[in-house]
DNA sequence: TGCCAAATGTGAGCATTGCTTACATTCTTT
DNA sequence: AAAGAATGTAAGCAATGCTCACATTTGGCA
């Protein structure tokens, strides 16, 4: 697609890339957005990137280290979206279930990108990067011991039930197939879940 | 040449396998629950069945397919282990809290496999014999109108939520070490649902 | 019974992929 | 300007999914 021509972008590639780390994670997002996270290989990225496929290994270990970088990405995406939808909140109530539908909505939006997010033997749940990424997430459930609270636990575990079970089309033919019907489900379940709760909602 | 030779094992080998289809699924299931889905190769369970790579393709029309019939048996598993708790159970509350346990403790007790289980690209959802076998666990939560319930759903989605948080250690540093004093964790969770739940159970 | 077709297994081989190694080029630092 | 660190390339190895041509059995049927 790019012959030896004067393209003012891409023309003067040279030897070194300049951004490569970014620039692969970029392209494996794609990737993994677009197909999943099996479609997700070291050549395409470096492919995609413009580079030899050796290249890849100069910025990332292994192809667990290169999925992390990506599910670090994807942590990102999720907390902005879950902390947009918490700042139009304004009771304890309201913050909960907005948690719940910004995280829901996540998943539904980015299916692929949230498997990958929590596939366990795809990443390293160890990496540094990895764990500040999804610290904002881990920490509102936190209790103030550490541990983590009934409460967010619970909240924690509905949502993400709700979204892997459909996600993973495992619901299927349980549930409606307009988008909004099924969502509008999805955050009633959610709603429900509020009397359990509301001992530690109304403080 | 015929060999009557000492081989106890694999001494009269007929060209013919004779239930190679059952072995290799026997196979792949024990390469799952030891070493996970990803560890999962069609010559490995050829090898493992004594057979040459490719005749795993005289039994599966690929990969997809052998990790489908796998699933499958781990639907059986689950059921029967879901099964034999609900048995226990005696008041529609008592029972709600049964299927969530025996779905705990089967995810907490095989985790590869449960994992594979609802690894939704690795296996196909719309085959005959993977539909059959997860009609149990699926029809447990279906209302009156064949769609899902509320109350089938929230306690699904719990459960399912507990487990694969619990499983893909994402909350890891935030739950004890000790198993006991996790699992004791988890059930209290289900509990703490049993409130938002009471008018659909009392009946 | 004898024979042919279907079923099942073999072994070689191809394409893809993760990763390594030897070498080339560029950047930085002094 | 020179040395050395960083970063890129090309070739290649081993593992894997899958196919193909061929071998061996089995079972139905003339």
């Amino acid at each position: 697609m790019e012959p030896s021509d004067p393209d003012p972008e891409a023309a003067k590639r040279p030897y070194h890339h300049g951004r490569l780390r970014d620039d692969l994670v970029a392209a494996g997002l794609e990737i993994v957005r677009q197909t999943g996270p099996d479609a997700l290989s070291t050549r395409a990225c470096a492919k995609a990137a413009g580079v030899s496929s050796g290249a890849v290994f100069r910025h990332f270990r292994d192809k667990r280290a290169l999925a992390t970088a990506i599910a670090t990405e994807g942590f990102a995406l999720m907390s902005r979206r879950v902390a947009a939808e918490v700042a139009r909140a304004t009771t304890p109530m309201d913050r909960f279930r907005a948690v719940g539908v910004g995280y829901l909505d996540f998943a539904l939006d980015e299916p692929h990108l949230f498997r990958l997010m929590f596939r366990a033997d795809t990443i390293d749940r160890t990496d540094a990067d990895f764990l500040a990424a999804s610290a904002p997430m881990a920490e509102a459930v936190d209790a103030e011991d550490g541990r983590i609270s009934e409460y967010g636990l619970l909240g924690w575990a509905i949502s993400h039930g709700l979204a892997t079970l459909t996600i993973d089309s495992v619901l299927e033919s349980r549930l409606p197939e307009d988008d909004a019907a099924r969502r509008a489900i999805l955050y009633r379940a959610l709603e429900r879940l509020a009397p359990a709760l509301s001992d530690q909602l109304d403080d």
